[in-house]
DNA sequence: ACCTGAACACCGTTCAAGT
DNA sequence: ACCTGAACACCGTTCAAGT
């Protein structure tokens, strides 16, 4: 039989990691720094040693880190450098369907705030116009990213069980076995054209 | 002095009302079940007679209430339908800001299911296609109004406080003032933009 | 430095009881 | 039919204390 090994020890990328599965497995209603700490073999006040802020900062935390994507530059034309920022929120978004509602309410912060930005000046330099411009256009796919991850989380749950003991809020992860076939390419089907048919109308905006 | 008038008997309608009005002030972290019942006069537990699975049916039904809009049918053709359930869409979803995670978040149910039918039939008939196709289109233009205001909530949030008691989880109101002027007019330009450039892409999608 | 235990003020929800 | 009071299991967070 395996010696106790030592606890691994806590951490910010342990407690977030942990976090996250519950969120997304059980909803951010029943994500609670006592099931954290028990998630994490730890009592719940131990937490706060690592996120001083408590609950609050682990919301931040979570909403940051969905949130956060980096691109590499391309030379494909300032179209080429938006379908990749926009697949990639879109990609970082759908993995962790639990704490969307943060990911779309929490004003952007730290690395997501630097990954915003970052993505304007990509748009700027790869000839979509000046910063002021870029920046427009990052606020509009931001918001069509969002919004398209948004409808295809609702209609995840959506023919959910009439009488049950639901879970609020957000995401149930046990999702009902889709309405139609192949949901998921289909929607990223849709995406894709929304966002191409954006992208022809973006500039004259 | 006026007589001590009997109490305004508890409804639906305002407890909804009161919360509605507790979550964009407080935000949602803060709306309680016995808050709620402080704002209405009444012992927390008189909600239950009114909304019977408690919580949870109250945040369906404040989900239900900021996304459910009704557009009378025009005859300018699909554009101009499109255009008027966006903008009907948005001003709905800005007016209850505290409530806009529920409304991003929970799958449409009841009135709002039957509005989001009711635009897919009237694009329909006002040239869209059929019926696949036209709620198709839905689709792509709720993920856009729904996006396009979660930014613009998101930013009204950008320059809090940097030490403060923040408010978790979404809508605080008392917000900043801009950072910008009139930042307002600017968003509702900015969404009028990227709707066109939608509406010219989506017949091809 | 990192974690625990006990404590406090507050939750959501139930249930029997009042009117 | 509508509301209350007391009770229960559970929250987030503090603080002193352990190691």
């Amino acid at each position: 039989m395996p010696a106790k090994r030592p606890p691994v020890p806590l951490s910010r990328e342990r407690i977030i990691e942990a976090a996250l599965h519950i969120a997304d497995g059980q909803g951010l209603r029943r994500l609670t720094m006592r099931r954290l700490g028990d998630a994490l073999q730890v009592e719940a006040m131990a937490i706060y040693h690592h996120l001083p802020r408590g609950k609050e900062a682990l919301m931040d935390a979570l909403a940051e880190h969905v949130t956060t994507v980096t691109v590499e530059p391309s030379d494909g034309g300032w179209r080429e450098v938006a379908r990749a920022w926009a697949h990639a929120g879109r990609a970082a978004l759908l993995e962790h369907p639990g704490v969307l509602a943060l990911a779309l309410t929490k004003p952007p912060q730290g690395t997501a705030l630097m990954a915003i930005r970052e993505q304007a000046e990509q748009l700027a330099t790869a000839g979509f116009g000046d910063p002021a411009r870029a920046a427009q256009a990052v606020r509009t796919l931001r918001a069509y990213v969002m919004g398209s991850v948004a409808v295809e989380i609702q209609r995840s749950g959506w023919a959910a069980p009439p009488e049950e003991a639901q879970d609020e809020q957000d995401g149930r992860l046990p999702a009902p076995a889709a309405t139609r076939a192949e949901p998921a390419e289909e929607a990223a089907a849709a995406f894709e054209r929304g966002l191409e048919a954006l992208l022809r109308g973006l500039p004259s905006s």
